[in-house]
DNA sequence: CGCACGTGGTTTTTT
DNA sequence: ACCACGTGCG
């Protein structure tokens, strides 16, 4: 056996005796880029990894490779992602190639390690040790309240846009009094924004930008915790570079001491997410900062075909401003990309059934086909479709477990149990199951807790000791004389509250006694049982019904994902529980079938790879979207976007758009998509007409009825009954449907799905075809 | 308190 | 067309 060379090899031989058998296996079976990226010095690099390079290889064999020459202890490495699922790759990958222990590894993402910074440094950070993460919603409806109190007008101030103006500010490193405000309309959002944040403190709480910017400044005030990290990290990687926004860039150059190295692994090709403050810049800048001599390209692709990565690479040249790319395979050319025209949204999509039914019987399985479309409201007349020819289907996107209703009234009874100071989880559960704690309560609980300045849990808490003291009974017990003055009418008021209220502290209090000594699964039980919350469910009737049973079983699974939470987690503590199910929200479906189709948008469909993709709605206006014409290098991203949707296709390619579609309830008549005209023509194999792709382009406005697609197969008989989609009869093959029309005249063939005889391509001049209904 | 009705918005989204 | 949210009534 060759041994891998030289001194790191004998270093390692001397630490574990298994390890230069595993090192050389490491590095086995990598290109020469790949191999030249894992083995790199001490040193900082960019790694531009092209879609399907083996990126993430590249990452976990580095990691792998570090620690088992010795270069670096497991201890020294930090490893960030932008998911979790990417996180979990990485550990699960790095766990299969090094036998280590995961623990003292700090993999994780951006927020995940920052809050893990912040646990460990609450003091410094100023925060409560069991300080609570907002998820965006939790957000939203703390900058809501606020406004209210603060009296802003919400018509002119949407809260929308505050939470963006506030998150976007952070993520540029920002605090209120740092935003240059010049007239008074930002001068007011800026002192919305300051109020906020001090809320937040008052309550405890964190939402996500403020973790990486809270960490970001523990680092750059605290010298020796900046010093201590610094020394601990000495190689820093980061994936999905292309990605990061200023803050996380501030934040990891301030991590990385004289003696890190950070290995960073991007794309500028696949950066679409600069609507959501991704800076591609951070690319060039670290090249600067960091003295990157040489970037090392991963441009061999181990996913795609020829045809369609050289349609990828044909369309992202349209970009200016790369730092320069193309892919190539050692795979053969394979299929052209199959371009669409449809009539109609509904025969786009009746065409992409035909598609996959006759992919399917061709044996391909359903869960390596993804239907990608730029937005999501595309996908309700896929779907449409699918459910009608039987076809099952996995939506991505939409809700997620820990974001349903029922699951964040739970954790918000956990959350006040935790911290009294919760205004946003006392708000929500206060009157939830309904006990009688109406507007006017709280209101009045508000106003004292404002006097105050005291969370509304002390308030109410307050309100209880004066009932008690001053005898609640009293009011309700004395019938009041009409002339008894509005004065009376509020302590009467108060003291009918107050019993409601003295309820409701009593519950929580009780929850948490009763839960104290309690593992995590038992008091989640405990509290969804004496809330309340699961009477409220069951006790649903009529046509909720049903609604309130999917909430039940969500409950349950919320004791499940506790129990699982506890087996796989070192601090299984309420807050770190609390923690994971902000930073994690979990599955956005349940119920996932076996062999399902995909369907999600484009931007969900990045990392992602399927034998086949149909890129669907490929309409100017929609893809690209009308709204990124007005945007600054807009198009550029849509291009970007367009460039990823293509390179998540193995085998076959289909694109597809409609001259018409339901757009806003309603029909609206588009072009073919630029991008199609910037793809080779060479590459492409037009299944409609080539007279009608002509004229898809150079027609603007035209309303189908009074000029149907110019296709030859139609134009002889006004609306042609041959199309996709169509069930036909055939004297000697039996029952089929059409799924493809060609050519024209004399030459017009159609290829039909025969349910016995197979897939056949006929002439219509010939061939005897009815038509069935 | 809870439901009915009206209104406005509608690219992409992770943490 | 559809959904989410807010207001007003019973």
């Amino acid at each position: 056996m060759k041994r891998a060379r030289g001194f790191s090899a004998n270093v390692a031989n001397q630490r574990c005796g298994i390890i230069p058998c595993m090192n050389s296996s490491l590095l086995s079976g990598l290109n020469p880029e790949q191999r030249q990226a894992v083995t790199l010095p001490h040193q900082s690099a960019l790694i531009l990894a092209g879609a399907g390079s083996g990126k993430t290889r590249v990452l976990t064999t580095r990691i792998a490779w570090l620690i088992s020459t010795g270069a670096v202890s497991p201890h020294g490495i930090l490893a960030v992602t932008f998911t979790n699922k990417a996180a979990r790759e990485m550990l699960t990958r790095l766990t299969a190639m090094l036998p280590i222990n995961s623990r003292g590894l700090w993999i994780g993402t951006f927020h995940g390690l920052c809050n893990r910074m912040l646990r460990a440094h609450y003091r410094e950070a100023n925060l409560p040790q069991t300080f609570q993460i907002l998820d965006s919603g939790d957000q939203l409806s703390a900058i809501k309240r606020l406004m209210k109190a603060m009296n802003v007008d919400d018509e002119k101030y949407p809260p929308r846009e505050m939470q963006n103006f506030i998150s976007g500010s952070k993520e540029q490193g920002l605090r209120a009094h740092e935003v240059e405000a010049y007239d008074p309309y930002t001068r007011r959002k800026v002192e919305v924004f300051a109020e906020y944040d001090a809320q937040c403190q008052r309550e405890g709480v964190v939402d996500f930008s403020e973790l990486l910017l809270r960490s970001y400044e523990l680092l750059s005030r605290n010298a020796a915790i900046r010093e201590h990290y610094q020394e601990r990290f000495r190689h820093i990687l980061v994936d999905e570079f292309q990605d990061t926004n200023k803050l996380q860039y501030q934040w990891l150059k301030l991590l990385a001491g004289r003696h890190s190295a950070l290995f960073a692994v991007g794309d500028d090709d696949q950066s679409i997410y600069a609507f959501r403050g991704a800076h591609v810049g951070n690319m060039q800048e670290l090249t600067r900062d960091f003295h990157v001599e040489n970037i090392i390209k991963l441009e061999q692709n181990y996913r795609s075909h020829g045809n369609i990565l050289d349609a990828a690479n044909a369309l992202i040249s349209n970009n200016r401003s790369r730092l320069g790319k193309n892919l190539w395979t050692a795979e053969n050319g394979g299929e052209l990309l199959r371009v669409y025209e449809a009539p109609t949204d509904v025969e786009e999509a009746g065409f992409i059934v035909s598609e996959i039914q006759l992919l399917k019987s061709e044996g391909v399985n359903l869960k390596e086909i993804a239907l990608l479309y730029r937005s999501n409201a595309q996908s309700r007349v896929l779907e449409h479709a699918l459910v009608s020819a039987g076809l099952s289907y996995r939506v991505y996107g939409g809700l997620r477990f820990f974001e349903r209703q029922e699951i964040k009234h739970a954790l918000a009874y956990l959350r006040l149990m935790e911290n009294t100071g919760d205004d946003n989880a006392l708000l929500r559960i206060i009157n939830f199951p309904t006990r009688g704690i109406g507007a006017r309560s709280i209101e009045q609980l508000q106003e004292a807790a404002k006097m105050n300045s005291a969370p509304l849990w002390d308030a109410a808490a307050a309100l209880t000791r004066r009932c008690e003291a001053s005898g609640a009974g009293e009011a309700a017990s004395h019938p009041l004389p009409q002339s008894a003055g509005p004065a009376s009418n509020v302590s009467r008021d108060v003291a009918r509250a107050g019993g409601k209220v003295t309820a409701f502290v009593a519950l929580i209090e009780s929850l948490r006694s009763a839960t104290r000594e309690l593992p995590l699964p038992e008091i989640m039980d405990h509290v969804l049982e004496h809330s309340g919350l699961i009477a409220y469910y069951r006790n649903e009737t009529g046509a909720k019904k049903r609604e309130a049973e999917e909430r039940l079983e969500n409950l349950n699974e919320l004791v499940n994902a506790a129990t699982l939470f506890v087996h796989e987690n070192e601090d299984d503590s309420l807050t770190a529980f609390l923690s994971h199910a902000s930073l994690e929200a979990g599955e956005h479906q349940a119920g996932d079938q076996d062999d399902a189709l995909h369907l999600m948008t484009v931007h969900a469909a990045k990392g992602l790879e399927f034998h086949t993709v149909f890129i669907t709605g490929l309409e100017e206006g929609l893809f690209p979207h009308q709204n990124s014409q007005n945007v600054d290098g807009g198009l550029d991203e849509e291009r970007r976007l367009m460039y990823v949707a293509i390179t998540r296709a193995r085998r076959r390619l289909y694109l597809s758009f409609a001259q018409s579609r339901m757009l806003h309830g309603q029909v609206s008549y588009g072009m073919a998509s630029s991008f199609l005209r910037e793809l080779p023509e060479n590459l492409l194999h037009w299944i409609t007409p080539r007279v009608a792709q002509r004229s898809a382009f150079a027609r603007s406005f035209t309303p189908q009825h009074d000029a149907p697609p110019a296709s030859p197969v139609q134009r002889s008989s006004a609306p042609s009954i041959w199309r996709s989609g169509q069930a036909v009869f055939h004297t000697k093959f039996g029952e089929g449907m059409i799924v493809n029309l060609e050519g024209s005249g004399s030459d017009a063939r159609v290829q039909v799905n025969f349910r016995k005889a197979g897939v056949k391509w006929l002439a219509l001049e010939y061939a005897k075809l009815t038509p069935v209904d």
